[in-house]
DNA sequence: CGACGGATTGATCGTGCTCAAATCATGTGG
DNA sequence: CCACATGATTTGAGCACGATCAATCCGTCG
């Protein structure tokens, strides 16, 4: 399957840098990274699963370009998104054997990887290397922190306006914004409806905090009144 | 601060062992654990706090007896707890420079501690120390995703028989609990007020599925109920 | 242009929250 | 040892927020 996309060669990445210039994300897959990971680059249609629930982790992610849900689904269909990862963020690392939630690209998306064996003897030698996987993993910790706070204690409005603001500094261009994903994917990601969610953008519409060209090409018109509703 | 209740002198542990035969959480602490890391013993009272969210990190932490609640406020008083940490857990480890989440003894509580620093100097000779640490957060992550399925898409009664496994599984002794928490705490922690969790205790008990003996005196009668209740 | 999926909006419902009171458990001082 | 005070827990009544169900509306792509 891995094999079906598969748009460049494998490449290996030589150039030497000093570590403490790169931020950790970029230690494993920036061409000024470390020395002799292979890296290669990979593609997924719109809606097509990365990689699964329970499945053994081979490799490690990096968006290039497009973007990815994570989530854990119930029984019964309920879906909670854990992270959106956009060009440039890390995912897929796992400490231990499987992946903990399943990755689905939420349009075309490109990406680079690198088999997660190759990283694990790498870190074996090279503390750097060791120190960034910790980091790495430290930084969805903190995400998921921040995540339970928003779904245990916050209301509507307040999770729609952290939303905003999280994807204003992580995707906006020239003051826009163009979402990814649907309604419903910030439903599932806010622990809401996707109608919550749609009443939430048109209030905040309604009181010119925010502007429409297009249900996902937003602009931010007042982030200093958005940060008032984000608790 | 730290002096005042210093009970035991700090001790340096050497007795070499195969590290594989640990779990992470001992290979710092455990008298069978590495080389030269230096551990010394602090109480708290109830109540007490052990650190501050953003205050620098400077120990790791292990419980020895007692409970630890590790929470998030907003600035209006809505708490989440992201973690309950009994006797064996380890707590307050961070990769970044400062601590996420305030913690607080939640009973008497005693733990062990260990320099962050010694551990982090540790980490960039040892390649078994980095891993460790690596995987302490990975399991703290793992356990943050999980939470978040359960803050963003579960009903009051399936966080409460979620709870209730969990509790069971981690501090169960002869069938019974002894739940060092009060009914707020418990509510922070699912997401739910202390009067809804109150309620769910109560249903339960009416069901047959659990018995009390004293309101933090749980028996559960019947786990396989209560796991369907947990969606 | 038409069809389809996505988004918006409306109306109603229900779960869990709020406010309130009663009950229980625990510890303290007389 | 008992009386009391205090905090924790339970239970009740009513309410509100977000969910559900339903009907357009809109944008995109064939």
């Amino acid at each position: 399957m891995l094999n079906q996309s598969l748009r460049t060669q494998a490449t290996t990445l030589k150039a030497p840098v000093d570590p403490s210039t790169c931020s950790p994300a970029e230690h494993f897959f920036s061409t000024s990274g470390h020395a002799g990971l292979i890296v290669s680059e990979f593609s997924y249609k719109k809606e097509e699963e990365i990689y699964g629930e329970d499945e053994p982790s081979e490799y490690v992610y990096q968006v290039v370009s497009g973007a990815v849900r994570s989530y854990k689904l119930l029984s019964d269909g309920r879906r909670q998104i854990g992270a959106f990862y956009l060009p440039g963020d890390v995912f897929g690392l796992e400490s231990g054997p499987a992946h903990r939630l399943t990755a689905e690209a939420i349009v075309d998306t490109t990406v680079r990887l690198i088999k997660r064996k190759t990283l694990e003897q790498a870190a074996a030698t090279d503390v750097v290397i060791a120190r960034s996987l910790w980091s790495m993993t430290a930084g969805e910790l903190r995400h998921a922190e921040d995540h339970m706070l928003l779904l245990g204690r916050k209301n509507a409005m307040e999770r729609v306006a952290n939303f905003l603001l999280e994807m204003d500094r992580r995707l906006a261009v020239a003051g826009m914004m163009a979402l990814p994903m649907c309604r419903r994917d910030i439903g599932d990601y806010l622990g809401l409806t996707l109608e919550t969610v749609s009443r939430a953008l048109s209030q905040l519409q309604s009181q010119g905090i925010l502007g429409f060209s297009g249900a996902r090409q937003i602009e931010l018109r007042n982030r200093a009144r958005l940060r008032n509703l984000d608790a």
